[in-house]
DNA sequence: CGGTTTCTGTTGAAATATCAACACAGCTGA
DNA sequence: TCAGCTGTGTTGATATTTCAACAGAAACCG
């Protein structure tokens, strides 16, 4: 079992609001300072506030931050490509009853492109045979 | 701008930690009684604090529940595809920078399937004129 | 320089979330 | 019936989160 990694990944549960809050902006931005977390924040809340939710999240291994001339820059402790795939899990696991194929077919519908969950997995079968081809 | 669906929707953020792991809890099996509920919380507590999440999630109109019989059995008062949905346009926001492609890339690659970006741009284009001469 | 601004470090108060206890109602079975 | 479960409704204590204030160090600028 990886309990090791399930115990790692506190980020999709466990976290208060303002954590997340603070970790999304991060994602979303890659790196953020003190100020620009601040003004991205609903109901943005002092400098000092800021400042202690992120030496929280520092408590808890899950950002690291870098020196930019007299500053700080914050960004998440995680590789954005671990980060993506915890999160697709849990959203796939909570919300498309574990089939990411049903994930798919939303995001296609969001992109405007309307197709089947059906679709989908022929789609999966065509490239897995064209990869065992040569590719 | 659609701000009334906007703050309609505190799911993605607003939601505290017990809040939130009890929505997942709910969106992963479309229902559930507070004894199901309790036993699938990390860290259970008492039926008593399970139930005062439940009547806050209640009070901010996140959740339904009907009789069965002596109890209640809670259910997510948003309808699924519309969450699906919601938290699918959260997640490739906040980690994908806005592009749906590259999130079905990753889910096909989840899946088993490698796909490059360009891949799924191509399928798209393909199926978007199928779609347009006749589907 | 010396005053001002802009940071971080730290502390403790205020607000909120989390939780448990207790009261009460309905069902169940000996 | 009536004791024992199993539920809900409500209240208040505890724990955590959220926040602001203040002190000190470093950069900035006249």
């Amino acid at each position: 079992m990886a309990t090791t990694l399930m115990t790692n990944r506190p980020e999709t549960t466990a976290l208060s609001r303002r954590e997340r809050q603070v970790m999304d902006i991060l994602h979303r931005r890659g790196e953020a300072t003190v100020a620009e977390i601040m003004e991205e924040l609903p109901d943005p809340p002092t400098y000092s506030a800021v400042r202690s939710v992120l030496r929280i999240l520092g408590e808890k291994d899950l950002i690291r931050y870098k020196e930019d001339g007299p500053r700080y820059v914050y960004y998440p402790a995680q590789d954005t490509e671990t980060a993506r795939d915890d999160v697709l899990a849990h959203v796939v696991r909570t919300y498309f009853g574990g089939a990411p194929e049903q994930a798919v077919t939303a995001l296609l519908r969001m992109s405007d492109v309307d197709m089947s969950d059906s679709d989908v997995e022929r789609l999966r079968e065509r490239i897995r045979r064209a990869r065992q081809s040569g590719r």
